[in-house]
DNA sequence: ATCCAGGTCGGTC
DNA sequence: GACCGACATGGA
């Protein structure tokens, strides 16, 4: 099937590859390629919509693209939320049209678990590994894609099966974690109307869970907008815009992070992330990364 | 060769 | 509470 989706206020690029996913590949003729709720997708921009087919040939129409890209939010409306600072504005001037994704809560938890001290471009390999040894395959007219493995496949998985795919001392993490959501202990539906910081540790009640990465799942898959995930290229953003002066603490970003940015925090760090990793590359000192 | 990566955990002081 | 090293692996 095919069809176009209004989409104002959407950089479709900056939103795909600004980190908070990791399935979703550029192709030379233009599109960008992936998989959401098990059916494999390519989308472009076509002037101020969004072009979008999947593999089904006369399978339903998808309303839940949409809601994935965050199509049916006003993104004017968010931003203006944000604080009135200079150094946010130009990080949301550099990207105009990023949005957060609604992801699958289980592909966005397991991603982030392996995620742990490694670079993005080696999440990206462990993730597509995972999927194309446990996923579903799914063939298109334009290229073969797997669905990212359920948690129920993963349990299933031995602890060999996973560290082969380069998960490193992360594997035991990504099996307890897949055999918690498997069993129901951790109940990764219920995230979404949970109050966020009871959220926050029923996830880090998970063995390689902690703050940061429980952070990032709220986020990026369970529209917890205020969820503001600190990683070290937010940490340093972070210091050398909002306290140029002293080294700040952990305890101090904490408090900071949740106060000031507002009900829609996650947003904004988003765009201090992309801005920060941006700014390597074509600053002054390139250093290349 | 050396450092560091979208961290977390279990020890210390 | 804060500081520190271990934990695996590979890219730069």
């Amino acid at each position: 099937m095919t069809g176009t989706i209004n989409a104002n206020d959407f950089d479709l690029a900056a939103t795909l590859r600004c980190g908070q996913a990791f399935r979703w590949e550029p192709t030379d003729d233009g599109w960008f390629v992936g998989v959401v709720a098990s059916r494999a997708w390519r989308l472009r921009r076509v002037a101020d919509r969004l072009e979008w087919q999947d593999q089904s040939s006369g399978g339903r129409d998808d309303p839940d693209l949409a809601r994935y890209l965050s199509l049916d939010r006003s993104l004017p409306e968010i931003i203006d939320t944000f604080p009135d600072d200079p150094h946010l504005a130009a990080a949301v001037k550099a990207h105009p049209g990023l949005r957060v994704l609604r992801q699958d809560p289980w592909e966005t938890l397991a991603s982030f678990i392996a995620s742990s001290t490694k670079q993005i471009v080696q999440i990206r390999q462990i993730v597509a590994e995972l999927a194309r040894r446990f996923g579903d395959r799914i063939e298109t007219g334009w290229g073969v894609f797997h669905t990212f493995p359920a948690a129920d496949r993963l349990a299933r998985c031995s602890h060999r099966e996973l560290w082969d795919c380069k998960l490193g001392f992360r594997a035991r993490n990504l099996l307890a974690a897949a055999q918690a959501v498997d069993s129901g202990r951790v109940r990764l539906a219920d995230l979404p109307r949970m109050d966020l910081v009871a959220a926050l540790e029923h996830l880090c009640a998970l063995r390689g869970v902690g703050e940061k990465i429980a952070l990032c799942t709220l986020l990026f898959s369970c529209g917890h907008d205020r969820a503001f995930p600190v990683d070290v290229w937010v940490r340093r953003a972070l210091q050398r815009l909002y306290f140029p002066r002293h080294r700040v603490s952990a305890r101090e970003l904490r408090s900071f992070t949740r106060e000031y940015f507002g009900p829609h925090a996650g947003w904004a760090q988003q765009y201090l992330f992309h801005n920060e990793r941006q700014e390597i590359g074509r600053g002054p000192g390139t250093k290349s990364r």
